[in-house]
DNA sequence: CTGAAAGCGCTTACAG
DNA sequence: CTGAAAGCGCTTACAG
């Protein structure tokens, strides 16, 4: 099933197949022809080989979405969700791809030839010259402000800053940092304590003491102990999942919450809600982001006009018992 | 840079570059041109076009592995790391494609070109047939037991059962499945209760007590209520979410667990451990699952033995102190 | 052992 | 308004 296929039956050539189904308007057609071929093309169920206008043209329909290794949450889901409907309106599919270890990165896009690369994590920068050279729009993220339009910035210092602001709001001025144990986590931990440890400057607080918390009740047991030595009463959490051990911890240790020992989490997963106490927690705005990054991949595709600047109102506070 | 650069930068044809690049074996090559071909290639950076491949030759490098719309769990996440591992070896690239709302599957495939596709939720038969006709293997799944060796199944059922048989085994006599509200989980529910309602029925016991249970304490209160006074001592959730809202349900209205009522979820998450009380669930052998997957993907490619019968042994009862 | 040539299906200057 | 032709980069019979 080709393009000549539909020529033959519409009784034209495959130019003019070929400028209908494109809908090349600067191409003078008669619309009797146009419909002609449309309703050949459906009838046949044509569809162009992606494969041949690909090589022809050196660009597809696809976005590639290159995802980080660290665990999806239900965050991730959704941003890719509403990017995927959004991209599609334009004729483009996203594919995802999860990178794991440190496979080079160029094997992949050459093997998929999109039109977009779109990186939920930091390219390196050799990577991202080496695709905008071989013509593919990339957009970028950075894991702190930036003010370019092709850079999608998720300020993880902000998170850090909003969950300490909040405790100290609280009236706690000596605060942890309940760190992942997990490698991959590392960048982001980083960053959001970067935050936390900014808030308590400008709080003219001591700096966080900052332990990493297992996901177990006898690690986080032992956080809460020596943080209790420190004069810990406020804690701010790497994520919820952390932030739940550290409320199992407080619980086995005979702690109450939040009257001697506050905990925030980030991401608001279905069991901070359901905690005791209910987690207090900071949630993103994934539909702005999404919206944000559509129009970042549009732009660079020179399918529309730059972004706005980013809102940096992505991130809210949810209050809840545990503060 | 194209073949052609390889070919003159080597001294040799494309037709000797193409036979050494993609190893063939059968026709005859000295060493010594072999080694050149392939040191140029290394040092000219020549990675062949997948688009003029896939034009040629009708598939590309890629696996397209279509995941249903529901949310992902840590589960999901690392079955896809293990098959992208693993068909990296084998040189295949996989691509996720989050299928969504009821857009045609026929355009996605079309536009990618896989050699393979594997969806991790159940074709519509009409899709299967076309990916196969268009020379695509095709790895499908199943919610049930299923032999066919292009079929993966994840017996929900027995999921379902496990749960059931604990409740009994640890002599509750009636009990609730306390269902999720959100339709896109429809199909693993069912077929959950399904497993449940069978388990009873096996054990002479009356049918579970099915209600919906969201996300909040309130609703979770609401449900527990109406099972005690249908004398429910114990609850298969659908999964840990689910069972989490039910401890924090059962906490609200003052219920001792495990004594007074008894819950078991599923998946194992983070915060299962770490409720109170622990929280009893079931853990499924990703790793044994995503073995299955992958050779499953390949024998579907001719490029291994069919694989062996999946072993029923992939679910496990992980046994807290909420039973 | 190696090379010239055809052809995969498409798009697009160019010539009617 | 429409068609014949070139060419994207590859693989592979076929002819030396």
């Amino acid at each position: 099933m080709t393009s000549a296929d539909v020529a033959r039956e519409s009784g034209v050539s495959r130019t003019t197949v070929s400028y209908v189904l494109n809908d090349r308007t600067d191409v003078v057609l008669t619309d009797a022809t146009r419909q002609r071929v449309i309703a050949t093309a459906a009838r046949l169920g044509y569809t162009p080989s992606a494969a041949a206008r690909a090589l022809r043209s050196g660009r597809s329909d696809l976005v590639l979405c290159v995802l980080p290794n660290w665990t999806f949450g239900p965050a991730i889901d959704r941003l890719i969700e509403h990017l995927s409907t959004a991209l599609a309106a334009h004729g483009l599919s996203v594919l995802v791809h999860i990178r794991h270890g440190d496979r080079p990165l160029d094997e992949l896009w050459r093997a998929v030839t999109p039109c977009a690369v779109l990186g939920l994590s930091p390219f390196a920068e050799a990577d991202a010259k080496a695709m905008r050279q071989a013509g593919i729009a990339v957009v970028g993220t950075t894991l702190d402000d930036d003010p370019r339009p092709d850079v999608f910035a998720v300020p993880q210092t902000s998170i850090g800053a909003l969950q300490a602001d909040h405790l100290v709001e609280r009236g706690h001025r000596v605060l942890a940092y309940a760190a992942p144990d997990d490698d991959r986590l590392a960048a982001f931990a980083d960053r959001r304590l970067a935050g936390v440890r900014h808030a308590c400057a400008r709080h003219g607080l001591p700096a966080p003491h900052v332990t990493t918390v297992d996901l177990d009740v006898a690690s986080a047991c032992d956080a809460v102990r020596a943080w209790r030595e420190q004069g810990v009463t406020g804690v701010a959490a790497y994520n919820d999942e952390v932030a739940l051990a550290v409320l199992a911890g407080l619980r086995a240790a005979c702690l109450d919450v939040p009257d001697e020992v506050a905990v925030v989490g980030v991401d608001d997963i279905p069991a901070a809600r359901v905690a005791t106490p209910a987690l207090t927690t900071v949630w993103q705005a994934i539909d702005a982001q999404a919206t944000y990054l559509t129009a970042a991949v549009l732009a660079a595709l020179r399918l529309a006009e730059p972004p706005p600047p980013q809102s940096c109102d992505v991130f809210h506070l949810v209050p809840r018992a545990s503060t």
